[in-house]
DNA sequence: ACTAATTAATTGTTATACTAATAATATACA
DNA sequence: TGTATATTATTAGTATAACAATTAATTAGT
């Protein structure tokens, strides 16, 4: 079923993908955010101050999909967002000081989730591998 | 940022996955069949007269997913459902001719945007290493 | 045979993603 | 200046997915 250079590729990565997000939520469940809000607020906190459009592009996300996480982030008091006096069609973001406070827990907690359980194993040299095969794939659909 | 064994792999891994349902989905468009209908009804064609229990297994879906999957699918009238006599909570499930026909239409058009444009210059040996970090990453999830 | 436990499918809720459309504002240019 | 165009954010609609709860039917245990 992986022997060939076909579709099965696609979905073993977008199963795997899968695995992983489901695998990731479970294990940060009691700090009631997803994989998805996590992302937004750790490139808000690397980013503290930009507006809407450019964190949809640090996030790799399209702009309604941010609006509504950060709709969600907002509730939650993880973030703030305010009124940009230069541009009124904008808001500029901000991550508060919960959403730091969060931040700097639940970080070192993923990452020992990705190093010692996800990643465990596997070796640099395999890692550059699989790497490279993304980035490629990347390019090809850029390309086409 | 994509140098170290953390969890910017998984979001890179995510994204990749994204690209490519993305391209997928602008290229069999006029198909009217998004990948995911496509992978449902592509298990089914390889397994005609399961139930939905089987084929969520097959197509690595839960069944509430596999449930409303099969409803669209069974209004574009690719699939139907029959009453199983022996067990009368479940159904068996049938591609219809015109279900086979968008099979073979769709099968080699998918497996030449896969071989031409996604994997394009990828070697057989690079594709072995993707391989089997996904399978390690796998095993290293369900092991936890 | 009867009750309890299990199973197949469905439904409800929430989150994410894409597309298209819209509102409000900003910019470009004739 | 005034109009056309572009941009930022939002909203609406559809699809996918996870999870919980529900319904109907079957199987197990006594």
């Amino acid at each position: 079923m992986l022997d060939t250079r076909d579709e099965s590729i696609g979905l073993f990565t977008s199963n795997t993908v899968k695995n992983i997000i489901r695998f990731l939520s479970a294990n940060i469940k009691n700090f009631d955010i997803t994989p998805e809000q996590w992302t937004v607020l750790k490139r808000l906190s690397e980013n503290d101050g930009i507006n809407q459009k450019e964190l949809a592009i640090k996030a790799e996300k399209d702009q309604p999909t941010v609006t509504r996480i950060l709709d969600i982030l907002e509730r939650k008091e993880l973030i703030l967002k305010k009124k940009n006096k230069d541009d009124r069609r904008s808001f500029i973001l901000f991550i508060t000081d919960k959403g730091i406070a969060l931040k700097e827990e639940l970080s070192p907690i993923i990452e020992e989730i990705w190093e010692a359980k996800i990643l465990t194993g596997i070796s640099e040299e395999d890692l550059k591998v699989y790497r490279s095969v993304l980035i490629k794939m990347n390019e090809n659909i850029e390309r086409s």
